[in-house]
DNA sequence: ATCATTGCAAAAGATTTGCAAGGTC
DNA sequence: GACCTTGCAAATCTTTTGCAATGAT
C-alpha cells in the first residue's frame, strides 16, 4: 500500500490490483474504473470461472450503471492473461480462467460427470516435462495437463443409485 | 479383407475402414459414400488436423459431386470418435483430431511459433497420472497434455536471424 | 419401401472489432 | 486537450441443427 511504480517496490509482493496497476501503467494504459472492478472481483474469491460465469456474477452484484460490458469483460481478461495475473485455458470450446499470480503452480482432475476441476501438484511432473522437452531440444514456455475421468463423489453417488436400484 | 462383422474377427487388425464400417453396423448406422470417403481420406496420412483444413483438403482433391459437406464433416468426425478411430482435443479454440485406432498413446509438444505438434511417449506420465488419479479417488478416462514453447528448429531460426542480425 | 443421411440455409455460442461517445491523465 | 477506453451493434469463427431431398439396405 506504500508508494508503487518505484523501481524498488518490484519485488515486492504486490496484490493482485496493484501488479494490475503496475501492468497497465507499464504498458502506458490506464486503470479505468472498470479494470479495477474486475481485477477486485475476479481476485475476490480462489475459483475457476469463464466469461460468461464472471459477466453473470457482475450481473447480479453490480449495479449496471457500474458493470463492465461484455466486450470490456473478454478484453480485461485477456489483459489479466498477458499481465500474469491469470491463467486461461480451454475446456468443452471455452476459455476458462484461474488465478495465477501469487498462486503455486498446479495441474488438474477434470470430472466430466459434475464438471469440477480439482487442484493437484507434482514436482515429478515439472521434472518429467522438462526431460522431455531437453531430449527434443524444446525451450519449454508452460504446459497443460487436464486428467479427465470421474471424481471420488460422482462415482459414490452413481454407486448409491446402483445399489438403490438394485434393491428394487 | 475376409469376411466382416463375423464375431471371430472382433479380435483381428481391421483396417480403420472396416473398423468404421463395423460400428456402423452395429450401432444401425449406414456405411455411405461420403464416411467411406472420409475414413479412407483422414487416414490416408498420419497428421494432426483440424475440420476446416479437411475442408479444404477435400476442397483441393475432391471433386465437388462427391465432397462432402461441411456439416457431413463434421457429423463425420464426431461419429469416428465415437468409434474410436480418432482422438479429438483442443488447439488454439478449434477442435484438432488424430489417429487413435492402431496408434500408440502420446503426448504432444507444442510449438507456439510454427504451431507445429511433436508427438512423445512417456510410460512414467501415465504412472503418475494414475497415481495422481487413485490419491483423489478419481477413476481416469483419459489425459491431456500439451507442453507449450518454442521447438528446435524456431530457436535455431531465432538465433541465426539474431545472429545476422548482430553482424549488420 | 423404409428409414438413415445429405446438403443447404440458418442458427447458435463464444469471442472480437469498428466506431462514436465518454473518461483519464 | 490529447489520447485511451468503453459500450453498442455488428461481424467473425467454429460448430450445430431443422428440414426437404436423396440414398442405402
Amino acid at each position: 500500500m506504500s508508494k508503487k511504480f518505484s523501481l524498488g517496490d518490484v519485488e515486492t509482493a504486490l496484490s493482485p490490483r496493484e501488479r494490475f496497476e503496475e501492468y497497465l501503467h507499464s504498458k502506458k494504459m490506464r486503470f479505468t474504473q472498470e479494470r479495477k472492478l474486475l481485477v477486485e472481483h475476479v481476485f475476490a474469491r480462489h475459483e475457476h470461472f469463464d466469461a460468461n460465469s464472471l459477466l453473470d456474477d457482475l450481473t447480479a452484484n453490480v449495479e449496471r450503471k457500474h458493470r463492465p460490458s461484455r466486450p470490456t469483460v473478454y478484453r480485461t481478461l485477456g489483459e489479466l492473461v498477458e499481465a500474469g495475473l491469470l491463467r486461461k485455458f480451454e475446456l468443452d470450446g471455452r476459455a476458462v480462467f484461474e488465478h495465477d499470480y501469487g498462486y503455486p503452480p498446479h495441474d488438474h482432475l477434470y470430472c466430466t460427470k459434475c464438471e469440477s476441476l480439482i487442484e493437484f501438484h507434482s514436482d515429478d511432473l515439472l521434472e518429467l516435462r522438462n526431460r522431455v522437452a531437453q531430449e527434443h531440444g524444446f525451450r519449454v514456455a508452460g504446459h497443460l495437463l487436464i486428467i479427465q475421468g470421474v471424481c471420488a463423489e460422482c462415482s459414490q453417488a452413481k454407486r448409491r443409485a446402483k445399489r438403490k436400484q438394485d434393491l428394487l
